[in-house]
DNA sequence: GTCTATAAAGAGATAGAC
DNA sequence: GTCTATCTCTTTATAGAC
């Protein structure tokens, strides 16, 4: 996750020093509390114990804000369908594959992802991620077409209905998950699983 | 859904002579767009063909546009609860007739509806709605509990779990569900049923 | 790496005319 | 029922000192 040379950012060297990293958590935090275009920077400035001019030094623009942390959210989603265990192997559990790996983002980059679902497309950056984010979701369908064509995936309702129905769930955990909660990731991602295969009904 | 004197509305009197409910639903397409804070009252102004100062005349401030919304949302989920449908029966009926329910208010108050499940808590009339709708949380989890108990929801899962799963994939729908498109009301509270009780295996 | 000061634009809301 | 004009505060971003 580091570069050898230890990348450009210098974590700690003026007097407080705040990293790149940290004014960018602080900035993803607020956009969750108040929506991105809600956030001031004066708001990211209160919450940092900096000045506005300061932020500016580490992102040249509060879109760039944005943009760095949609990336992170789009990347390991992009990175998850690279992966062997969604390239190789039957189609349900390619498929199967898929739903826990988007658990396992959602919940590792959390702040990011949760971010990125209530992006409305009403900038260019924002455009931008919606297309890539519509990519992964034309890939989960297409996984679904062919696991419904191998007679795993029920045909009495529409693929994409489907799709959209089982990742409206998934993407639901960022609404309530807490890393501090009860429950870990392994098991949030094998109930998701279990409801989205065989439903809520008692076997 | 009118009262017998028509109320207090003049939905055509002055020149254009825009209705109150006219203000409402422009004022809920754009807080849908950009987020309620982000959205000014020149943009709604502007959507409307209407001045700043004239929307003064229909809505006291900014946030009783908010208010009237999310009132719109929360009252169509109390009203559900309220029916034959959701308190006689066994739990098991019980709970699939708040599900498909649920699923028809969602689409019959569809703005309304994705405005309050947008609602983080940022002010009074935030906290309200999310206090109501927590409400509504809570009688939901009480039925899948009594149908737990019933034998008829699997046990393998915390029931908590299970309801925010489900009203989850519910919710979701309002990211892509357009009243134009194919599937009508009846036809994808069906389809939400059966993916919510038997999952998407085929059967 | 952080600061103060500032510019230029836009915010919510009100006054008062018609 | 709608307008123009205005008040006051906050917005993003920059300049330049330390």
């Amino acid at each position: 996750m580091m570069s050898p040379t230890e990348s450009v950012a210098t974590p700690k060297r003026g007097r407080p020093g705040l990293s790149r990293q940290d004014v960018l958590d602080a900035a993803v935090a607020a956009f969750i509390e108040h929506g991105y275009d809600a956030t001031s920077m004066g708001m990211l400035s209160a919450r940092l114990g900096l000045s506005k001019a300061a932020i500016y030094h580490h992102f040249p623009a509060k879109v760039e804000l944005l943009r760095a942390a949609l990336d992170e959210a789009l990347g390991g989603l992009e990175d998850l369908l690279r992966q062997d265990g969604a390239l190789t192997g039957t189609a349900e559990r390619r498929l199967g594959f898929v739903m826990s790996g988007a658990v396992h983002v959602l919940i590792a980059r959390l702040p990011y992802v949760t971010l990125l679902l209530r992006v409305r497309g009403n900038s260019e950056v924002e455009r931008d991620a919606l297309a890539r984010r519509r990519a992964f979701d034309r890939a989960v369908t297409a996984l679904v077409v062919e696991a419904r064509n191998a007679g795993s995936v029920r045909a009495d309702i529409d693929p994409s209905v489907v799709t959209r129905l089982i990742f409206g769930m998934v993407n639901s955990i960022v609404e309530w998950y807490r890393p501090e909660g009860p429950e870990s990731a392994d098991q949030l991602a094998s109930d998701v699983l279990a409801v989205a295969l065989e439903g809520l009904s008692a076997s």
